[in-house]
DNA sequence: GGTTATGTTATTTC
DNA sequence: AGAAATAACATAAC
């Protein structure tokens, strides 16, 4: 579930309750006053990054889906229930997820821009705090949710494959001319993939990710934990291209 | 039954 | 104290 254009996309799904009242609010996540929400007006729907907020007046419900979790629109799964609205035009269901209530003014600790599906998502900014940590390997970078919020690991072994980057590469050892190309490559990405929901294209059709042949090479992928902490990184040892210190 | 996994955060360790 | 490693959590598929 969990990439940024999937949350996007929920969000979307979700957007006919903007302007409904929560008739019902109920569910075991800990730390949320459901009496509290019953009753509240729906005053927006956002995401930053992961992250889905329900906006309300002086508080939002922020749910993220972590590995596992699942939601249903208007239909409940055999699960635990963590979270669940009811409004006139329906009800929205969540599970296996962490849901939390944050208390006005919580959008002030968001740096929104960050997004990589923002509208203001700004690739020199990305490109200059990319460039405070020369040292780290670039998938480590791709997943620094500081930098590029909404990046997983598919996106970021699918961005590497794409820009013939191997994924234990230097950030300051790579030219910024592309560095500069796999930030816009990642928006890009991210975008592309966020369409493809809107049309129905169900499954996201990877390259590499989680993928065994390299459809340029047509040699295996490697596969391997990589990074810090380590995460499943695919990527061919014939196109993309180590960028390391000479020494 | 064991391993793996679209992710983050709390706890422990150095 | 603070950085870094480890554990924890939830769930389905192979």
């Amino acid at each position: 579930m969990p990439e940024g254009p999937e949350m996007v996309f929920l969000k979307e799904l979700a957007e006919p309750f903007v302007g409904q009242q929560v008739w019902e609010a109920r569910g075991e996540a800990k730390g949320i006053s459901f009496d509290r929400v019953k009753g509240q007006v729906l005053q927006d729907i956002k995401t930053f990054g992961k992250e889905l907020f329900f906006c309300f007046p002086d508080f939002a419900l922020r749910v993220h889906l972590m590995l596992f979790g699942k939601y249903s629109i208007n239909g409940e799964l055999n699960r635990v229930l963590q979270l669940g609205l009811v409004f006139e035009a329906g009800e929205i269901n969540f599970y296996a997820c962490d849901c939390r209530l944050l208390n006005a003014p919580w959008e002030d600790q968001y740096d929104w821009p960050t997004d990589v599906l923002h509208p203001a998502f700004d690739p020199e900014k990305a490109l200059g705090k990319l460039l405070r940590s020369p040292g780290r390997f670039i998938c480590d970078a791709l997943l620094d949710q500081t930098l590029f919020a909404g990046v997983g690991n598919g996106l970021k072994n699918e961005v590497l494959f794409r820009q013939r980057i191997h994924p234990e590469s230097q950030v300051g050892e790579i030219p910024a001319s592309e560095l500069r190309a796999l930030i816009k490559a990642t928006q890009a990405l991210s975008a592309e993939y966020l369409e493809g929901k809107r049309h129905g294209e169900g499954e996201v059709h990877w390259q590499a990710y989680r993928q065994k042949i390299c459809p340029r090479d047509r040699v295996p992928f490697l596969k391997a934990k990589l990074g810090k902490p380590p995460r499943s990184c695919y990527f061919c040892a014939l196109c993309q291209r180590q960028y390391l210190p000479d020494w």
